[in-house]
RNA sequence: GGAUGGAUUCCCGAGUGGCCAAAGGGGGCAGACUGUAAAUCUGUUGGCAACGCCUUCGAAGGUUCGAAUCCUUCUCCAUCCA
């Protein structure tokens, strides 16, 4: 199967502007594409996480990536996809967040002179001069059309402001430095970015009289309509400190029946007849196909040692309530009052609980449990010397564990 | 620049002087049922040394015994006019 098809097949085709020219110059390996991030937060998530391997499948076909930092458009804000206005970063955040992004893409892709290359926009952006701007690309833009754009109707009734409107001219921009710079003909993203992406081919045709090509991705979705990869504290982030990979792991075991079949084809690399073998699976059954993307998945982004840990981890924390291997919380002398330690300490100082008032509720609807033995007095103690040894495991409702040890 | 409407807790959205830590819904969390799923039902959902106290209704001042509510200034947003 080639390339394309695979990608087909895995249902990671959203969009694309002209299918025959882009699955011939894709499965000849003749493709020479960029994927855009912008550094909207310090580490990357799930959804760049299915950039990064799409960058990874099309490489692995021949085709040259380009990773293009959006160290320019980073300064403005992309509408696409919002109901609200983005706040503002300041430079130093932009910087900082760039810098988390390359090492953190550099564990994925293999970057160097044949094999993909890094850019950032600010390298061309930052020097423009506007009224320049206005005149060479400004005059290619028709503002009826761009307020056709799906991306903005959505924010014709809570406001756009002027900065973000330019968002678009901004990306269509790169894309048309970029194929002068590097002859880079196609461009991939997600499916929110399609109407900054048809702004660059047409940007292109109309300055260079050349065709470029624009592919877009499936947006990963639960059975609900929602993103996926998102929690209710925020994204499930790829760098370890962020989401460990305990939590990570947790993610994907947790998704729901619906989802499985459709994360194992869009975010592993399993081959598809396995995956397909998968899907004849039912009801419980499903808990091996969780297991396995999850395993997968942490595999991919921490490692085998991790997912390993992860996996075993899991695995006997569900089973006896025990494990070598879960997120463990270290105590300090401060914690203790006269050698003992309460439970309500214990769940704040281990994050299990939020605040104070929050773990006294979780004691007191039969939430919490110490080894195993369900607390319901919010005043229970325990001995310093209950700590000692392999420590305690604290739980909170059915999925929070934290091992709790002496530092 | 002018006119009008608006900003309430995680989100939506009631509340127009004390009965307001603030209705209702969504979401979250916990419990029951399960398969670490979904659906359903129950409880809960600002903080704390907790029948009390403290902080919160865009920001800062003011009136009042008492302010989310009234007044002043400011910031931001929407709509219409330029």
């Amino acid at each position: 199967m080639k390339i394309y098809e695979e990608l087909q097949a895995r249902g990671l085709i959203a969009q694309v502007t002209d299918e025959k020219e882009i699955r011939e110059l894709v499965n000849a390996g003749k493709a020479t594409f960029y994927i855009g991030f912008d550094p909207t937060a310090d580490s990357l998530h799930v959804g760049h996480f299915m950039a990064l391997c799409l960058m990874k499948r099309l490489q692995m076909a021949g085709n040259k990536p380009i990773a293009l930092l959006g160290g320019g458009t980073g300064m403005i804000g992309d509408p696409s996809g919002r109901s609200d206005m983005r706040q503002m970063m300041t430079v130093e955040t932009i910087q900082h967040n760039c810098d988390c992004f390359k090492k953190q893409m550099s564990r994925f892709i293999e970057f160097g002179e044949d094999k993909a290359l890094m850019v950032n926009n600010a390298d061309w952006l930052m020097n423009l001069n506007y009224v320049e701007l206005l005149r060479e690309v400004g005059a290619c833009f028709s503002v009826n059309n761009m307020l056709r754009a799906e991306c903005y109707k959505q924010r014709m009734e809570k406001g756009l402001s002027f900065l973000e409107f330019n968002y678009m001219i901004m990306q269509s921009y790169d894309f048309y430095a970029l194929y002068q710079k590097y002859g880079c003909n196609m461009q991939f993203g997600g499916d929110d970015q399609w109407s900054n992406m048809l702004g660059g081919t047409e940007l292109i045709r109309r300055k260079l009289n050349k065709d470029a090509y624009a592919m877009t991705i499936t947006l990963l979705l639960n059975s609900e309509g929602k993103k996926m990869g998102k929690t209710q504290s925020g994204a499930v982030w790829l760098d370890p400190n962020k989401t460990s990979p305990f939590d990570f792991y947790q993610y994907w075991r947790n998704v729901a029946d619906a989802d499985v079949l459709k994360c194992l084809r869009m975010l592993t690399f399993l081959p598809l007849e396995q995956v397909d073998e998968m899907d004849k699976w039912e009801g419980s059954q499903l808990n091996q196909a969780k297991e396995i993307l999850a395993y997968e998945l942490t595999g991919l982004v921490h490692g085998e040692e991790e997912a390993r840990k992860a996996q075993s981890g899991a695995r006997a924390l569900f089973s006896s309530g025990n494990a070598a291997e879960m997120p463990t919380v270290e105590l300090g002398e401060d914690d203790f009052k006269e050698d003992s330690i309460d439970i309500i300490t214990m769940l704040t100082v281990s994050g299990l609980a939020k605040s104070r008032s929050d773990g006294r509720k979780n004691v007191e609807q039969g939430g919490v449990s110490v080894n195993g033995e369900k607390i319901t007095d919010i005043h229970h103690t325990l001995p310093k010397d209950a700590f000692a040894g392999d420590g305690v495991v604290l739980k909170r409702g059915k999925k929070s564990f934290k091992k709790i040890c002496l530092k």
